[in-house]
DNA sequence: TCTGGGGTCCTCTTTCTC
DNA sequence: TCTGGAGAAAGAGGACCC
C-alpha cells in the first residue's frame, strides 16, 4: 500500500482551496530557500516538478504553483492512523516509511480484489486520502505493482504476469536501482528488467559483486523470499542542517553542531536509547561530504560526554573550504 | 546554478587484539 | 621479546530508500 502524493494529499485535505492548484511540499515553503521538493500533487507534476527536485528549480518550471513547508508532525499523525487501519486488516504489517506498508494477507480467507478494496475504502473513509495498491506474491514484485497505477490504483499480479508486465519495465523500477546503477547497466545495454534478466549472473557478479550481483539475478526474475519485518530497533539517530549560506565561520559552524548534538540526545533519551559511536558530517560548498567519527568507552546519553565527543570529530576535519551542512549521528544501543 | 533530512546496508581499509 | 596472522572492531565513503 502507497498513498498518492501523501504529503500533499494531507495539506489539500487541510486546505479545500487547494484542490486542483499544482501544490509543493518541501523545506520551509520558500521556493526562493534552499531546500528540495518532498511531494509534489500530481497537478505540479504536469510541471515537470517530481521529489527530490530543487525548490528553486521547481518555482521556475511552475511559478504559480502553491509552495507549503513540511509540516511532518501533522502527517506523522495521518499515518499512524492509516497504519492503524492497516493493522485492523491484518496485524501482520512492515512499516515502510511514513506513506507505505507491506501487509500479508496470505491467511484472509478472501479474494485479492476484495481484501484491496476493503483497504482502500476503510482509508477513504477514515481520512479521505487515496491510496495505491498492489498485490503480488512477494514483497518485491507487490511493491512494483502498487506503482503501475497510479494514484488510487490496484493492481493484481500473479506470476505469469512477469514476462509481460514486469520485463519491459526500465531497470530503475527495481527496487535497489538507483541512479548510479541505471548509469552502470545502460553502459552494460542493459536498459529493462527484462534485459537484466537475460543477463549471466555471473556477468552481474563479475560487475557488482557478489552481494548485489545475485540480488540483481533474482531481483529480475521476480525472485524475493524476504519476510516482513514487523518490529525493528533503530540502529541510529542523526540531526543534519543545510546552512542558507555557506560559512566559513567556525563559531556558527560550532554552534550549530552544538545545537543539533542537544537535538539528538533529547531525541535518544526520551526514546530510551545509548549513543556509542558519535560521526559529524561536513558538506562543503562543493558538495565534498566527509564523515569523522570516535567511539566512546561506554554507550551513554549524557550531553556533555556526547558534545565532547562531538567536538573532538569536528576538529578532526580541515575546514579550508566553506561549509555548506553540519551533521551528528549516533550509533545505538538499547 | 542547483543538489533536504532521516534513515539502512554494504564495502573497503585501517587499527586493535589475541 | 619479536613477529606474523587471523578476525573483530572501528572508520570512511557510497548507494539507496522514503
Amino acid at each position: 500500500m502507497d498513498m498518492d502524493a501523501f504529503f500533499a494529499a494531507v495539506e489539500e485535505r487541510r486546505r479545500p482551496e487547494l484542490a486542483g492548484r499544482p501544490v509543493v511540499i518541501g523545506g520551509g515553503g520558500d521556493p526562493t530557500k534552499r531546500g528540495v521538493v518532498s511531494t509534489a500533487s500530481y497537478e505540479a507534476r504536469k510541471f515537470g516538478i517530481h521529489s527530490a527536485l530543487p525548490l528553486q528549480t521547481a518555482r521556475k518550471l511552475c511559478p504559480h504553483a502553491v509552495f507549503l513547508p513540511v509540516d511532518y508532525e501533522e502527517y506523522v499523525r495521518v499515518s499512524a492512523q492509516i497504519k492503524e487501519i492497516l493493522r485492523g486488516i491484518s496485524p501482520l504489517m512492515e512499516d515502510v516509511g511514513i506513506d507505505e506498508a507491506f501487509l500479508d494477507i496470505s491467511d484472509i480467507p478472501k479474494s485479492s480484489e476484495e481484501i484491496a478494496r476493503e483497504i482502500k475504502e476503510a482509508i477513504k473513509a477514515g481520512t479521505g486520502l487515496t491510496c495505491s495498491i498492489g498485490i503480488a506474491p512477494n514483497k518485491l514484485l507487490a511493491k512494483i505493482s502498487s506503482e503501475l497505477q497510479k494514484p488510487d490504483g490496484l493492481t493484481i499480479l500473479t506470476p505469469d504476469d512477469l514476462e509481460t508486465r514486469i520485463w519491459p519495465l526500465a531497470v530503475r523500477k527495481l527496487w535497489g536501482v538507483g541512479p548510479k546503477t541505471e548509469g552502470y547497466l545502460r553502459e552494460m545495454a542493459i536498459l529493462t528488467i527484462g534485459e537484466l534478466a537475460g543477463t549471466a549472473k555471473e556477468i552481474l557478479i563479475e560487475h557488482f559483486g557478489p552481494s548485489y550481483g545475485n540480488y540483481l539475478y533474482e531481483a529480475s526474475r521476480g525472485i524475493d523470499d524476504s519476510p516482513l519485518v514487523t518490529h525493528w530497533e533503530p540502529k541510529s539517530a542523526s540531526r543534519e542542517t543545510t546552512f542558507q549560506t555557506d560559512t566559513d565561520n567556525w563559531q556558527a559552524i560550532a554552534r550549530c553542531l552544538a545545537e543539533l548534538v542537544k537535538e539528538v540526545v533529547e531525541d535518544i533519551h526520551c526514546r530510551g536509547y545509548k549513543g556509542k559511536q558519535v560521526t559529524v558530517k561536513i558538506r562543503f560548498s562543493d558538495f565534498q561530504t566527509l564523515t569523522r567519527a570516535t567511539t566512546l568507552k561506554e554507550p551513554t546519553d549524557n550531553l556533555e560526554l556526547i558534545r565532547k565527543a562531538a567536538f573532538l570529530c569536528l576538529a578532526k576535519f580541515e575546514l579550508k573550504k566553506r561549509v555548506r551542512l553540519v551533521g551528528v549521528r549516533l550509533g545505538l544501543i538499547r
